[in-house]
RNA sequence: GGUCGGUUAACCGAGUGGUUAGGUAGCGGUCUGCAAAACCGUUUACGGCGGUUCGAAUCCGCCACCGACCUCCA
């Protein structure tokens, strides 16, 4: 298999050539998201960016399982025992089961995913379905020395685990600077230290999210469902870890200790992270409260939003800077987005239009060889729509006959816009697919005539008022050499 | 305070030791009965100060500002 993806790799800091551990497998690895409240923009960005690798990895030819976990067990809102579970807080408040609250925003997230048009997930394991096997991974853990019980909890001995391994490797964390940083919070006794996590928490009476352990009653820690669900689909050590770049610490920090404590070895081959969107420069967080859901953008019912703005927008907006550098929420931003989704768009339009010549002057092929050498850099998917637009000033050319090509080279031009723009960058047409298109079709047909007729009698005022009146309801009328065309506006 | 990253033209956003990223907006032109679209051309770029170099926005140092993580977070 032809391979020159590279990829940067948050553990070595360095770009490294992919190669996979069992060739054409891959295993990918991505966060999920907690199931509390719907999505936000800010989850589409993961969400865009693992599917862009999904896709290209697959359009490489590799067979890839893709995980992404859902987390419905509820994370503590702190470090302290008087911390309250998420879910629970959210089921309390709005009459739910937890599980009914763990449902909604499942369903939720689901349908904004589609929406985006991400594939789905090979498996998306919930981390309430593998309480066994996080069990199971915490007895691995404490019998290899690397935790300890007090009073029914267990927590991760970090200062034992960071005699024989490193820990911090990750986030590039100093164990000694973090002793000395971490803050003090209540409810921390029990631990030796403060940066030891918990595997496992002994739930107080009150809490109704709990499973019955050899320690106590109680849950799982924070960190532990995907150290568990990653080895059981995926093996003890598999391929590609994505996730946010928010998560490296603790969270992967933690996953790493956990897997490499359970089996001795390292399980992620490949850390990659996508970076943050922001909102005027500071981070989108549900936990800032800065955060503008998906469902808002797409219906434009937020005061911040001028308008909305479709999902494909969304997506074309979250592609447009590369994944590893923030990319800052604006209005005018989105607007841009639009505005060049729709160029695109309209362009592949063209080029199904487009009437060969004899001859190209167009090297379609050293074209779709940058679209490569693009995405090959690390997913580099803003250069890649910069040479796709090299295309679509090329499409536009040609209708314009200012440039040429032949059947051949029509034919790879359409491949090539069909691999990139739907196929790779799962990029689609929102304007097309209407039920009611063929007889709209037929209708702008006899319109259109109407108003050449005029046209041809010099009726300006008649042919002006069938525009116009049609502008009104929509529709917009663009006069080509040749006759005219019709879009919706 | 510690660790890490960023600062690119009107806005968004790539990239690189010497060659036009791209999108959006603006301006001029072509086309057009007018308009729109499209095409062609174009506008004050690389935070500041030093250094290395024939040449730096790109490498090095210092400074300023912004942000992320250090608590759940995509």
């Amino acid at each position: 298999m032809q391979n020159k993806l590279v990829l940067y790799n948050s553990l070595s800091k360095k770009k490294e050539l992919f190669t996979p551990l069992r060739e054409p497998f891959v295993g990918l690895y991505v966060c999920g998201p907690t199931v509390y409240s719907n999505a936000h923009l800010g989850h589409a960005r993961p969400a865009v960016t693992f599917d862009l690798l999904y896709r290209y990895l697959t359009h490489t030819g590799y067979k890839v399982r893709y995980v992404r976990n859902i987390t419905d067990v509820g994370h503590l809102e702190n470090d302290a025992d008087e911390g309250e579970d998420k879910i629970e807080k959210k089921a309390r408040f709005e009459h739910l089961e937890p599980m009914e609250v763990v449902q909604k925003y499942m369903n939720t997230f689901a349908a904004n995913m589609e929406q985006l048009n991400t594939l789905h997930p090979s498996i998306e394991p919930r981390a309430s379905g593998h309480i066994i096997e996080q069990l199971e991974l915490i007895n691995e853990i404490i019998q290899n020395g690397y935790a300890y019980e007090v009073n029914g909890s267990v927590y991760f001995d970090v200062l034992k685990y960071n005699e024989k391994y490193k820990y911090g490797k990750l986030s590039g964390r100093i164990l000694e600077d973090l002793q000395s940083n971490t803050r003090s919070l209540e409810g921390q006794d029990e631990k030796r230290n403060s940066f030891d996590f918990a595997l496992w928490k002994k739930a107080s009476p009150e809490h109704i999210m709990k499973w019955p352990s050899p320690w106590s009653v109680g849950f799982p820690g924070w960190h532990l469902e995907c150290s568990a669900m990653s080895v059981k689909y995926l093996g003890e050590v598999f391929d590609i870890h994505g996730g946010g770049m928010d998560l490296q610490f603790p969270h992967h920090e933690c996953e790493i200790a956990q897997s490499t404590a359970a089996h001795g070895r390292e399980s992620v081959r490949y850390w990659l992270h996508n970076n943050m969107i922001t909102i005027n420069g500071q981070k989108m967080a549900r936990s800032l409260g800065n955060f503008i859901t998906l469902d808002q953008l797409f219906s434009g019912d937020h005061p911040v939003l001028k308008q909305a703005y479709s999902p494909m927008t969304i997506r074309f907006f979250v592609l447009q800077a590369h994944y590893r550098s923030t990319v800052d929420f604006s209005n005018e931003a989105l607007q841009a987005s639009e505005k060049g989704l729709q160029k695109l768009m309209k362009a592949v339009e063209a080029l199904n239009k487009i009437k060969p010549s004899n001859s190209s002057t167009l090297d379609i092929e050293k074209l779709k060889a940058k679209c490569y050498e693009a995405l090959d850099d690390d997913l580099n998917s803003p250069i890649l729509l910069s040479h796709l637009f090299e295309g679509v000033k090329f499409i536009n050319s040609v209708t314009d006959g200012s440039e040429k090509i032949d059947s051949p080279g029509l034919e790879s031009l359409k491949e090539l816009f069909n691999t990139f723009v739907f196929e790779i960058l799962g990029l689609k047409d929102e304007t097309s697919g209407k039920n009611d298109e063929k007889l709209t079709g037929e209708l702008m047909k006899i319109i259109i005539g109407l108003r050449q007729d005029a046209k041809n009698n010099k009726d300006w005022p008649a042919s002006d008022k069938i525009r116009n009146e049609l502008k009104n309801a929509g529709i917009v009328i663009k006069d080509l050499k040749d006759g005219a065309e019709w879009e919706k506006e």
